[in-house]
DNA sequence: GCAGTGGGTGGCACAGTGTGTCAACCATGG
DNA sequence: CCATGGTTGACACACTGTGCCACCCACTGC
């Protein structure tokens, strides 16, 4: 079994094995995220990553299956969280509230990162590098392609299924997750001074499915 | 110059030398394709395909920047269809069918290669290859921007810009983008039989702006 | 204490991507 | 006829990601 790409596979496991390999994934995406940002995402090799944190190169790739997954690796906890959270919404709930509520975590998450230093940074060089901007879309499409699936068992439990060929629950979802995207790119072009709480309401009030 | 990957760029240009160029990339890619489709994408490497059109490996990198390219670049053609679409709909129309329209060009391409044999086997692999369905997703976040800029321009001129640091303009033209989306998973679920203009419309039906 | 066991580690080799460079080639027009 | 500018193939290169193997080290049962 492939031990070094399962996060998305997360189990809630808090054995002595998994916690040290987290810290010594956290340590990693420190020291490269040191180094992305001052010297470049490009510029900067697997190999400075490893000499960085006094480490051989094919041992890294033992904790990060991709330079990438240096990078956004940390993002499958939060995206884990956003799911966790939407399927403990109460059913009787207009799913656009459950979405909207969905996100906090993964909000205030932003927010908190929005002061200590390297974290804001580092979201724009995300945005800003195409590899990185790609991967990054992509952990979206995962969590929607997911919640799709949550909304859709929902709607079966209250007795109004979609239909297998129906794109509306998809756009639902996506439209949602579109909102926090866009007030992402917002919250980044203002410098993060705003709060992202905020904007992804001002986002979710101007958009939404119609009823 | 870079002249290799310049169809972003892209003007309107007929010399013979684009030309030649187009049609050669042209013949890659259906060959390219043919070995995507039967070998599988991953299995497939550039040595492969240029053997297969008898080019060196070092030419076929002039023609396409990426193996990613290979497949994905004749896309810029079409979504630089949908810019020139968005912009050439009446000042006084509403954003969302506005958006709507802008997208027949892409839909009808999209319909008219449900046919034809190889297209809708490759956007399968396109959408169940990690590393592709990125590249693609970020084709589509490239649109979203630069339709935000049409759309900002277009509240300019109407006399009701948004703010600089509103989410809104971008989340509608997300929400819209993410309706063609998932118009296109209903599509290739339901094996490319239901006509894609439909499944868009009912999609940009069920969700859109908040008036 | 001592062998055994199993996970973590580093070294090595390898296939593949993408790029710089250069010499050869080929069409065009003066 | 040759000069010129664009195209091509060959080679070399740095880098990514993976398979393989020997090694180390903590922990276990004898």
């Amino acid at each position: 079994m492939d031990r070094s790409t399962d996060s998305t596979t997360n189990q809630p496991r808090t054995g002595l094995r998994e916690r040290t390999r987290r810290a010594i994934q956290k340590e990693v995406t420190e020291a490269a995220e040191r180094l992305f940002v001052e010297r470049g995402y490009e510029a900067t090799t697997i190999g400075h990553i490893a000499e960085a944190v006094g480490m051989s190169r094919r041992t890294l790739y033992r904790y990060f299956s991709t330079r990438e997954d240096v990078v956004l690796g940390k993002l499958d906890v939060v995206t884990d969280e956003v799911l966790v959270a939407l399927r403990a919404r109460p059913a009787g709930e207009p799913v656009w509230v459950s979405l909207r509520h969905s996100f906090d975590g993964m909000i205030a998450h932003l927010d908190a990162a929005a002061s200590s230093g390297l974290a804001v940074p580092m979201q724009r060089i995300i945005l800003e590098t195409p590899g990185l901007r790609a991967r990054y879309l992509e952990k979206f499409e995962r969590v929607e392609a997911m919640a799709e699936l949550v909304v859709r068992e929902r709607a079966d439990a209250a007795g109004k299924p979609w239909a297998a060929d129906d794109p509306t629950p998809r756009a639902v979802v996506a439209a949602a997750l579109g909102c926090v995207l866009a007030a992402e790119h917002a919250w980044l072009a203002g410098g993060a001074t705003e709060s992202m709480a905020l904007l992804v309401d001002r986002a979710m009030a101007a958009v939404g499915p119609r009823d």
